[in-house]
RNA sequence: GCUCCAGUGGCGGAAUCGGUAGACGCGUUGGACUUAAAAUCCAAUUGGGCGUAUAACCCAGUGCCAGUUCAAGUCUGGCCUGGAGCACCA
């Protein structure tokens, strides 16, 4: 073993043997329970950044922990490899989209391996190969065949730069999720998945998921927006040319009924024309206008003043018989309930609002105890009691809702209606780069899927990417035009792609049979290997691709395909990695190139340094000075082991009784396999890991300074404690273990030893510390034997010196005695 | 506005159950080694009483205010600040 070390020197050689030997395949077939440990799969966006390499690391050394405890485990890697960066480098490179996403597949495929990371390279899956899209078009058939995937006209969300649309999923705070450009509206028939047919399983079964934080299960709670009320009709009294028209609407405040004084509908409002009189027709038509052409953003502002225009026409309250009249306003959301809702402005802030500004009554129907009289200020939300509400009067209101909505039932007009917020997820994109949605258009037959046997559809060569305006797919010469499969006539094939989320909503299971070209996946395969067990990767997914992902697997289980039904048991959204306390970004120029940290430091060094600060779960600020340090540390231990080379032999013995030294530097080894063993299996808490590999550094330093000449007993102790840390640290400094391990001729690789064992005895120091309170401030501490009971714990307490000062002269009242810990005197 | 998370030294953070607050590291300061530097090693480092070395002691202290308890960073209630998500969802 060297003097120094030169981790680049070191790394290459490991990685090259690890290749070599193709160390870390998995074998499908085991003795071992099987253990499946998953990071995000990355896009080959050109280079790794930061954020992968935390990743990345944190999923690599759960796996080889995993791994050392007895688990046959699945660590795959892959790429989500369709999308747009790769469609923009194309046109304005002029480029094929293909060549540049395999040219930055290779290149963080030479990155990764760098890192050292323990993958099993031969269930590589890459979205955009033909061998991984037939499979995701064959899913979206599974999903047709079984009534999920419909295709529709609606208002969608477009993106002008992207040219394309998007999911709802996907719009945030109205703008795009990837570009950031404000998302407008379209009208398009677009291809629809029905996530909401699961929306209520999907937001129970987030209760079977311990292993998920609560924040992203929050957060997919509100996403999905369940709610439950009722719908209730009103008859039109006045329509019209004397149509027997209702409005429908839906409400969660069934019990404030009584106090309906009007009722808005959206802009647009289905049956709003019938709605309409002659007189106010105009005036109407400009207020729809006008809704159409305000952009999301303004729509979305919490600032704009609440406006609205009456139709003329009435309605009349089935509970109470009153009259009251029908506006419109777009407050009203035409896709959410029935698009209509009924106005009781003394119980609602907005429509209070409304009813404020265009001087609509107000009837109080549940009572304020604060302020019963008074309805003029703001609304009362709060729970109450009903008055001013016919034979309801004096109920509570949260019963009123129940018994309410059952009279409504029971007279016809009413019914019980839980709703949601989740809409169906639009899988259509007008783009090149990605998978081809496998349908057709026959001039006869209308709609047909291509058949199973025709996939994959393939993607076209012949295209112009500098195109605008349209998808760059429909300028090809050969995809359009294709033959029926049912009649054999002229048809024309879908251009539309789907969102890329759909490959990546299944390429988790793909990985447990990741070559087959039969079958999507043996069905025994995946079922032994799913679900995930643990699942690494950042906080912007908690809605998009889990929840997507989550439904798949649910109707995948319903097509037949899977015997589960959550894909991932456990799940670690790591925080984001910032320089000087803001996000890494390339336009901020605080951005940390991986390559040079392995080429200044080793990948060694960037593993620890990415653990070693804060916990997984945190933000992490990336710091020089940090990596530097945990360099310094690798070094440190690199000379401890190379200076001690010959008095290291890996078959030490310890024979008990110790010496004192011996003693306790063996406590110290045992104490430390336990909390390192522990901190890892809770939360994966590495920076506490890391602490307690500097520990035991410190501690066999210590010992070593206090030796000058080592007794065989001192060898085998100090064997003992190097060859453990070296263990304890294979999971991180994965190269620079190997190369200990190999040096101080250990047979194979150091990551194919079990994991340390602890002794619950030796665990822990061999004296106690006693604490002494009085009224529960510490004044002393005293070194006891461990043996002490209860009884002379309090009589060493008691005869302390400094103890005596404090009580003499006081009244001991009450002593508390907790055992092998502390004692509280209580005195007056 | 609603929901969730967080708040501990100069900084990142530590503290299974309520039981020694500040582990470990970064930074800083001083020292050793060296012609010098780097590297390495040693020491100090929450604030205040405290002012000169040393030793000791005392007080306060985990966002703020209350409470429960022999004992609160940890539990309860109310607030403040920051972050994230949702948002005219009836």
């Amino acid at each position: 073993m060297k003097e120094s070390y030169f981790p680049q020197e070191i790394e290459k050689k490991w990685q090259k043997v690890w290749e070599d030997t193709k160390a870390f395949k998995t074998p499908d077939e085991s003795d071992k329970p099987k253990y499946y440990a998953l990071s995000m799969f990355p896009y080959p966006s050109g280079k790794l950044h930061m954020g992968h390499v935390r990743n990345y690391t944190i999923t690599d050394v759960i796996a080889r922990f995993k791994k050392a405890n007895g688990f046959n485990v699945l660590h795959p890697i892959g790429w989500d490899s369709f999308g747009l960066p790769a469609e923009n480098a194309a046109m304005q490179h002029n480029a094929d989209p293909e060549t540049w996403t395999d040219e930055n597949i290779a290149y963080m495929t030479k990155q990764l391996k760098m890192l050292g990371l323990s993958y099993d390279w031969d269930r590589e899956v890459t979205t955009c190969k033909p061998d991984y899209y037939k499979w995701t078009q064959w899913l979206f058939l599974q999903l047709y065949k079984k009534g999920l995937v419909y295709k529709k006209e609606a208002a969608v969300n477009w993106c002008d730069k992207c040219g394309t649309v998007l999911a709802n999923e996907q719009v945030i705070d109205g703008k795009c999720w990837r570009c950031d450009s404000v998302v407008e509206k379209k009208y398009l028939s677009q291809w629809f998945i029905k996530i909401t047919d699961y929306a209520e399983v999907l937001l129970e079964d987030l209760d079977k998921l311990p292993g998920w934080g609560d924040n992203v299960k929050t957060m997919q709670a509100n996403w999905i927006g369940k709610s439950s009320g009722a719908i209730f009709k009103f008859p039109v009294v006045d329509a019209p040319n004397g149509e027997k028209i209702e409005v429908p609407v839906y409400t969660t405040r069934p019990d404030t009924v009584f106090g309906i004084t009007y009722l808005v509908v959206a802009p647009e409002y289905k049956d709003i024309e019938k709605l309409t009189t002659p007189e106010n027709k105009q005036a109407v038509e400009e207020y729809r206008a006008n809704a159409r052409k305000m952009t999301e953003i303004e729509r979305l502002s919490t600032e704009r003043v609440k406006t609205g225009v009456p139709l003329g026409t009435h309605c009349k309250n089935p509970f109470n018989g009153e009259i009251f009249p029908l506006w419109t306003a777009d407050y009203a959301l035409v896709e959410y309930g029935t698009g209509a809702v009924m106005a009781v402005p003394t119980h609602d802030t907005r429509d209070f609002d409304f009813a404020k500004k265009y001087n609509l009554p107000m009837k109080v129907v549940i009572e304020n105890p604060q302020n019963p009289s008074d309805c003029s200020s703001e609304a009362y939300i709060e729970p109450g009691v009903l008055v001013n509400s016919g034979e309801f009067n004096g109920m509570k209101n949260d019963e009123a809702k129940k018994s309410i909505t059952q009279w409504a039932v029971d007279k016809g007009f009413g019914e019980f209606k839980t709703q949601y917020r989740l809409r169906d997820w639009l899988i259509s994109r007008q783009r090149y780069w990605g998978a081809p949605i496998p349908v057709v258009y026959c001039d006869k037959c209308g709609i047909q899927p291509v058949p199973e046997e025709q996939l994959p559809v393939l993607l076209p060569k012949d295209v112009d990417f500098k195109v605008v305006g349209k998808s760059p797919i429909t300028t090809s010469k050969t995809f359009k035009d294709t033959i029926c499969p049912i009649c054999g006539g002229h048809a024309t094939r879908e251009t539309d792609t789907m969102d890329t989320f759909v490959c990546s909503s299944w390429y988790y299971l793909r990985y447990s049979d990741a070559k087959n070209s039969e079958k999507c996946f043996d069905r025994a395969k995946v079922n032994h290997w799913l679900p995930v067990d643990q699942y690494v990767g950042g906080i912007e997914h908690a809605i998009l691709h889990l929840l997507y992902s989550r439904f798949f697997t649910k109707a995948l289980r319903d097509c037949g395909l899977l015997d589960f039904d959550e894909p991932f048991k456990n799940l670690l959204t790591q925080g984001m990695v910032l320089k000087d306390g803001s996000k890494m970004s390339k336009s901020k120029g605080n951005t940390v190139d991986p390559d040079e940290i392995f080429e200044n430091y080793g990948a060694d060094t960037a593993r620890l340094f990415i653990l070693s600060d804060s916990p997984p779960a945190r933000d992490f600020d990336w710091s020089d000075a940090g990596v530097e340090g945990c360099y310094k540390f690798l070094n440190r231990v690199w000379r401890l082991i190379s200076s001690n080379q010959d008095n290291i032999k890996l078959d030490y013995k310890l024979n008990f009784p110790l010496s004192k030294e011996n003693d306790d530097l063996v406590r110290n080894v045992h104490i430390s396999i336990k909390g390192i063993t522990n901190d890892i299996s809770n939360d994966f808490q590495f920076n506490t890991v890391i602490s307690k590999y500097r520990e035991l550094t410190n501690a066999i330093y210590e010992w070593q300074a206090k030796k000058s000449n080592l007794t065989d007993e001192d060898k085998n102790v100090l064997s003992f404690a190097i060859v453990s840390l070296i263990k304890l640290m294979s999971p991180v400094a994965v190269h620079l273990t190997e190369e200990a391990w190999h040096d101080l001729g250990g047979v194979g690789s150091i990551h194919e030893q079990p994991w340390c064992e602890w002794d619950e005895n030796l665990a822990k120091s061999s004296s106690i510390t006693l604490v002494v309170q009085v009224n529960g401030k510490v004044k002393d501490k005293i070194e006891v034997d461990e043996s002490l009971d209860q009884e002379e714990m309090k009589q060493v307490a008691l005869n302390s010196e400094k103890i005596k000062a404090l009580t003499e002269g006081k009244t001991v009242v009450k002593v508390i005695v907790v055992p092998k810990k502390l004692v509280n005197i209580v005195v007056k």
